[in-house]
DNA sequence: TGAAGTTGCTTGCACATACAACTTTAACCT
DNA sequence: AGGTTAAAGTTGTATGTGCAAGCAACTTCA
């Protein structure tokens, strides 16, 4: 058995590489985001997802995709920010169903801090790990693997198109 | 404050492209390991980790740290395998405050069968996606990510996870 | 030796999440 | 229209997880 995990080991070990790298940076960034900010890695993949759309609101169900998390989950967690004054919801107008949630003006203020205070935190844990080129095609290889598994087979709509425009993602 | 993204957006955007991949990949394994061999992918990481180390046994503590549990969540998470007869607790004679975890013969048994699977599949996922060089590229980089996270300020002597798995001793 | 402090692991408790069932509204079809 | 099916969100319930506290064993130092 340990024959078949060697003959594998380079993808076998990528991928896991893969899972504790970014479960690392979950770590790093969730603890500054809470003592600095005392906001839930959680909350704040929400928050800067409204921040960064378009009149800074979404659809739950457009949100619950771009955060993996289940609708479900995501009403929990739309409620706990509404609770806190950060988030309110609206219906849409054309489909009754449908509701939209949207920053409030706390929320904004909130994110316009917390923002720079994440961005500062990114470049403080990846400065002087790789070069320019480096950085480039880690993002460039990261780009196809994340275009391959949202592109293919997914029922969660995770959209190609978001592309860039996922940063805050935690 | 798009502004104030987008001066940002490469590395915020590696940041996310990462985030992405791992919890694409996840998802995926995730629904095959389950459908395919009734196994949860926390269960299979602690298992996979067993599998891997020098007699299929790990302290408890070294094993929460390779799965990003607390060690609380790996006392459960052990607690649940104990009871599915998958591993078992091993008291540790130099130090009887420690515990080693093991694989049973039944759980090395469903890990012989689960691990082609679990190689199949991520070769499924991958074949086609990058060149030889590309994937070594890419490993590289994420090892180098990795041990910088892991290596620096930690307080949980996360370990290189091929190889330097050495359970015993302190 | 033994008292103080530390470490390894386990438990009490609170909370976040997923799954499944449900409600309301929309779309579709004859 | 009338009836059926599907979709968007929300809730009931079960479970998994982390934090903080606890217990047992080890270490240190006098």
């Amino acid at each position: 058995m340990a024959d078949l995990l060697a003959q594998n080991d380079e993808r076998l070990t990528t991928v896991g590489l893969l899972f504790e790298s970014a479960a690392g940076l979950r770590r790093v960034f969730q603890a500054r985001l809470e003592s600095e900010l005392s906001l839930s890695a959680q909350s704040f993949d929400v928050l800067i997802r409204l921040a960064r759309s378009p009149g800074s609101e979404l659809r739950m169900s457009e949100l619950a995709a771009q955060t993996s998390l289940t609708p479900s989950g995501l009403t929990r967690s739309v409620d706990r920010l509404q609770e806190q004054g950060l988030v309110a919801r609206r219906i849409c107008p054309e489909d009754r169903r449908g509701a939209f949630a949207h920053l409030t003006p706390t929320g904004q203020a909130v994110m316009d801090r917390a923002i720079p205070v994440h961005v500062a935190h990114i470049d403080e844990v990846l400065s002087d790990l790789f070069t320019a080129q480096e950085e480039e095609a880690l993002a460039a290889l990261l780009r196809r693997l994340r275009d391959h598994l949202y592109g293919v087979g997914s029922e969660w709509g995770l959209t190609a198109e978001d592309g860039d425009a996922c940063p805050g993602a935690d």
